[in-house]
DNA sequence: GAAACACAGACTAGATCGCTCCGCGTTTCA
DNA sequence: TGAAACGCGGAGCGATCTAGTCTGTGTTTC
C-alpha cells in the first residue's frame, strides 16, 4: 500500500462508528463484522490505539472499546500517529557524505546541519501533518451525518443491539444453531 | 523504505550536480561515482527524468544527460512524480460500501461522492505537493552554495575533466591498468 | 465454568524496494 | 572499421514490509 496503510483507513473507520455509539461499547469483533472486514486485523489495531490514549478497553465479557474523549478533540494525526507509529515520509541517507571530491578527507560543512534535500522533504512533511491535525473525528462524522439520513443512526444502533440479542440467543439454544 | 524511496535522494542529489555543470553532459556512472552510490542504480533512474522532460540525454560516448531546463523551473514535486510515478499518499479501499448495516442493499448516499476519510486524505498529499512545488533545484543549490567554499566548484569541474582525461589515457595505456 | 472479551507474539503469502545483470542500438574516435 | 563508452529496456534477486491468520494467556460476565 501507500504511505497511509490499510490500517488508517480500517481504524478511523472503526473510531466513526464509535463516536456514533458513544454510549456502549463495542468489541473489535463488533466493528469488524459492521464494516465487513477482517476480524483478526481489526483486533491488533485496537491495542495501538489504546495505547495512544484514542480509546479505553474493558475487558471480559460485554466489553470492548469506546473513545476516551470527545471526537471533536480526536484529531486524524492522533490516529494516525497511533496506527503507523514513527513513519517518515523520506528517509535520508546521507549521500552527501560519500561525495568522490572529498576523496576521503570530508570537510566539516558538508555534513554540517541537515541536508537543503532533506530540510525541504520534512517540509513537505509537516505540511502534511498539519492538514491531518486540522481534521477531527467530529469534522468527518458531521459531514457523514449531513450524508446519512436520519434513520441510518436508529439502524446502527439496532444492528448493535440485534448483536447482543444474538448472544444470548446462543446462549439459550446452544449447540443447535 | 518510506514513500518517498531512495530514488529520489539520489535523483534529486544527481539534478543538482548536472545544476552546477549546465556546460557539460555527464553520464550516468559519472553521477554514481561522483556520490559514491550504485551506478547500475543511479543507471535505471535517468530515463524516467529524461521521460518527463527535467533532462535531456545524449547517446554514444561523450553522451550523458544535461538538464532540459533552468534549475529555478525545476521543482521538487516534478522530480517526485517523475521517479515515485502516480503513487498515492492513501489509498482508499472503499470500506464503507462494505457495512453490514445496509445488509446488501446499499444506498445511494453511502457511495455517493468521496469517502470523508478519503477526502482529508487528499487534502493531506496536496498541502505535502504545494510544499514541494514551491521548492525549486535553484533554490536548494543556493542553500548549499552558502555553505560550500568558493573552491568547492571548481574543484568538482576538475573532477569531472579528470575523469575524460583518464578515458583518453585508458585508451592510451590499453591492457595495462 | 464456559463464553466473550483484550492483548501479545509467531507466523505466512504477497508486494515492493534497492540493486544487479544482460542485451541492444547509438555515437565517437583511434 | 571496430572497440569502447554511452542510453535504454527487461529479467531477476534478496531483503523488507504489509495485510492477515493463528495461536496462547489473562479477565470479566453470567
Ligand atoms: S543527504 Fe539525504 S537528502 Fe541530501
Ligand atoms: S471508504 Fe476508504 S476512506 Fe472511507
Amino acid at each position: 500500500m501507500a504511505h497511509l496503510t490499510a490500517g488508517v483507513e480500517y481504524g478511523i473507520h472503526c473510531l466513526l462508528w464509535l463516536a456514533l455509539e458513544r454510549d456502549t461499547s463495542l468489541s473489535s469483533r463488533d466493528l469488524a463484522d459492521l464494516q465487513g472486514v477482517s476480524p483478526s486485523f481489526v483486533a491488533k489495531l485496537f491495542p495501538k490505539l489504546e495505547k495512544a490514549g484514542i480509546v479505553v478497553a474493558s475487558n471480559g465479557l460485554r466489553g470492548g472499546y469506546r473513545l476516551a474523549r470527545s471526537a471533536a478533540r480526536i484529531t486524524l494525526l492522533d490516529v494516525v500517529d497511533a496506527i503507523e507509529g514513527p513513519k517518515p515520509l523520506f528517509d535520508c541517507q546521507e549521500i552527501r557524505g560519500r561525495c568522490a571530491v572529498f576523496d576521503g578527507a570530508l570537510p566539516r560543512w558538508a555534513t554540517n546541519g541537515v541536508c537543503a534535500i532533506h530540510a525541504a522533504m520534512l517540509r513537505a512533511e509537516q505540511a502534511m501533518r498539519e492538514s491531518l491535525a486540522a481534521t477531527t473525528l467530529a469534522d468527518i462524522a458531521d459531514t457523514v451525518g449531513r450524508k446519512a439520513p436520519a434513520s441510518f443512526s436508529q439502524a446502527v444502533t439496532a444492528w448493535v443491539g440485534g448483536r447482543t440479542d444474538a448472544r444470548s440467543a446462543r446462549r439459550g439454544t446452544r449447540g443447535r444453531g
